[in-house]
DNA sequence: CGGGTTATGTAACATTTGTTACATACATGT
DNA sequence: ACATGTATGTAACAAATGTTACATAACCCG
């Protein structure tokens, strides 16, 4: 099959000379292992081309109001993509940490059409920006990169349709167990750092639905409240919750 | 800018010998302007290589249990995708009609990932079937199709993020009179023919809810119904419940 | 016309979720 | 210890949605 991506393929990741690179690409393999490996010249120019971007906790990339002409590639931290309600309700979308495209800004890059959603950092992020004409570039220079963006966005896509299934036709306290459940999971230790107020900007709903439900989940012996933390008592308890209608 | 479409650049619509087209192409570019254009060699051999297909109303292409590692270009006709839950709810997705891609397929063949929904045919469905192979070649080969999937996916995305607003902040009442909305603008005439249940189905809730507040709108003398048809009476009145949270 | 099928109407009720309005508890800095 | 802010607990209520259980009406076909 004939693409301009041939070179890429001849080099494996242990025969890479770590001293010719620079900063910009060391960076690269370090968070997106597939797109390091990338040897085409002309995606190296790109990425040297690229900016670097550094941005603190709690910070608003870009919302429905200001949209975004970049692409960004995170290398360190996380972003939270969430929506707002006029009546103060969130619910978080999805979030993007280092290995994953932002996606988001394809829509105000490819037809220049605003998306209602606010994407802020949670953490300490760092980044490359790509200009739109760049990422149109390395779109055609590499197939790697190519399919590197078709398969996020497709992730992307399905995730979302899951999420609706869930949020059209799953009550509450299903969705809370199984938030909580990969939390755990996630998590180190059996000790959740987080507030009721968090989970409900998570799941779309108020700080005194989420702590009535946890409330049944104590009583139930599932886990114990204390304030800040939720630690897991039952994972077994919880797991019945996270399948069954109540 | 690099890249192996530069061919069907120096090619305008009005320039096509259609002489020398195959019926495929022809089909192509009745429903795909875009792509109808590509005039790649490479392009034209893939599509001379697709499969067509014919698709009689009511048949499911694929579900969940069933994934497709084909890629369809939908030449006519109407593919609902939708999603099911255990109690027999159902709800509407979205729609991929002539000069849309069936983008679903793409989770199965990039990632053999199933996907859990449901695509049926509304009406007859004519369709070109591109083998997983010939659509990674034709990602390669031409920028035109590759910016078509990748616009494709992030049309799909956004749309589909909005439904999850939509569906955890907005009540039903608004949903309905959103739905009613867009239903009568690309309706011809002030007369939808379109049952209860058929409308609890695309919007995942059930026949009574819907019944009720059709009669709710009636009361308000936003429309009339009668068995198996609505008709608009006030447009101004229905655009009310699509925008007030009543 | 009659009988079966499908669509709608509707009331009463159950459940889930959201809202209001506080009380209480914990944590932090001084 | 005290003040202040933040997090949680909780009851009572309101609203939205789902469920049950029929009744009635329109349509279709033989």
């Amino acid at each position: 099959m004939h693409t301009l991506d041939i070179p890429e393929r001849k080099v494996t990741k242990t025969e890479t000379n770590f001293d010719l690179l620079t900063d910009k690409q060391k960076d690269l393999i370090s968070s997106y292992p597939i797109l390091g490996k990338i040897n085409n010249p002309e995606w190296i120019k790109t990425i040297q081309k690229a900016k670097s971007m550094e941005v603190n906790p709690n910070t608003v990339l870009f919302s429905g109001a200001a949209p975004c002409n970049n692409f960004m590639l995170i290398l360190k931290g996380v972003i939270r993509i969430y929506q707002t309600a006029p009546d103060g309700r969130e619910m978080t979308l999805y979030r993007v940490e280092a290995g994953d495209l932002c996606i988001l800004s394809l829509n105000s890059m490819l037809q220049n059409r605003i998306f209602n959603a606010i994407a802020e950092t949670e953490t300490d992020v760092s980044a490359l920006v790509l200009t739109a004409d760049d990422f149109k570039h390395a779109m055609n220079i590499s197939e790697t990169f190519r399919n590197y963006v078709v398969t996020t966005l497709t992730e992307r896509l399905s995730e979302t349709m899951y999420m609706i299934q869930d949020t059209a036709f799953n009550h509450l306290n299903m969705r809370l167990a199984c938030m909580l459940g990969s939390l755990f999971e996630r998590n180190k230790g059996p000790v959740l750092r987080i507030t009721h107020q968090d989970l409900a900007h998570e799941l779309g709903t108020t700080r005194e639905v989420i702590s009535r439900i946890l409330k049944q989940f104590e009583r139930q012996n599932c886990i114990k409240l204390s304030r800040g933390h939720i630690e897991l008592a039952s994972a077994e308890g919880l797991e019945w919750f996270s399948t069954n209608q109540n």
